[in-house]
DNA sequence: GTTTATGCAAATTCTTTGCAATACT
DNA sequence: AGTATTGCAAAGAATTTGCATAAAC
């Protein structure tokens, strides 16, 4: 991976290149599948604050760096945001995630995208989120 | 409503009569959209204890009188099963939920079903689990 | 009478806030 | 230098556990 991959990115939202942010950064680009603040820590738990790692996902959330990743779990889990999407204020993710129940990790499939779904009468759709869970092409082997 | 449909579920899912019990499953039979934990604390601060709720709704749970709807918030939010899938072990909550973000209600569309998706070679899809959020017909209005 | 559920107290875990010290540009 | 970020302490929520009492069957 291109060693200057983080700084590229914290430089395209705007945003100040300390080591966690680097470091965050670099997690999940190292990771294809969604990742939880409980992760972080486990992670990081010696080098950095939990509260400090609440924060940078707080802040990457808002700048739009990461996307909120639906999950039947109860914490929320986070992913890296397409680059097809990156440069736009108003968000489009109308990938499919998918959830492994053998690895348990929650991956966005981003080439499938979810199609279009006709409501009743009266509902105004703005956005779309689908889950598929069962068995990821790493556990089925 | 038929006064006796609580029992019935109850005796449909080999649970003990008990007030809470009783109570909880008609506000879910009440209302038409997915309950959380807070919401049961609110309807029932002086009649049951915070951990009986709780306790009660792992019991569900586990029971399959209820499932858990996927939810942008933290808090996971649960809604009865339908009678469909109601007596099966394996469990297909293959319709579509709707979150409005103006009442902030997450509601089952029942009769709208998840079309067929079909993921990269390697993917064995057991469940699926569509949000829709934005406005609904009531908030419309 | 035996088993299961409840209430209360308390422990854990999760998340947020305030503020002084530090790092970034 | 000026602004934003971090770490620590502590507060506030959310959730779980243990155990004696009470209710269900």
């Amino acid at each position: 991976m291109n060693p200057n991959k983080q700084q590229e990115l914290l430089d395209q939202f705007k945003l100040r290149h300390t080591t966690c942010r680097l470091d965050v950064v670099a997690f999940f680009l190292s990771k294809k599948f969604a990742i939880a603040h409980i992760d972080l820590e486990h992670a990081f738990k010696h080098q950095f604050d939990r509260v400090t790692l609440y924060r940078t996902l707080k802040t990457f959330l808002e700048k739009g760096i990461i996307h909120k990743v639906l999950d039947d779990e109860g914490t929320p889990k986070y992913a890296l945001c397409p680059s097809a999407c990156a440069h736009l204020h108003h968000h489009h993710h109308d990938h499919v995630h998918f959830k492994c129940n053998v690895c348990g990790h929650t991956t966005c499939v981003e080439d499938i995208f979810i199609p279009q779904i006709t409501l009743p009468q009266g509902f105004k759709v703005e956005e779309k989120n689908l889950l598929l869970s069962g068995v990821c092409p790493n556990c089925s082997k």
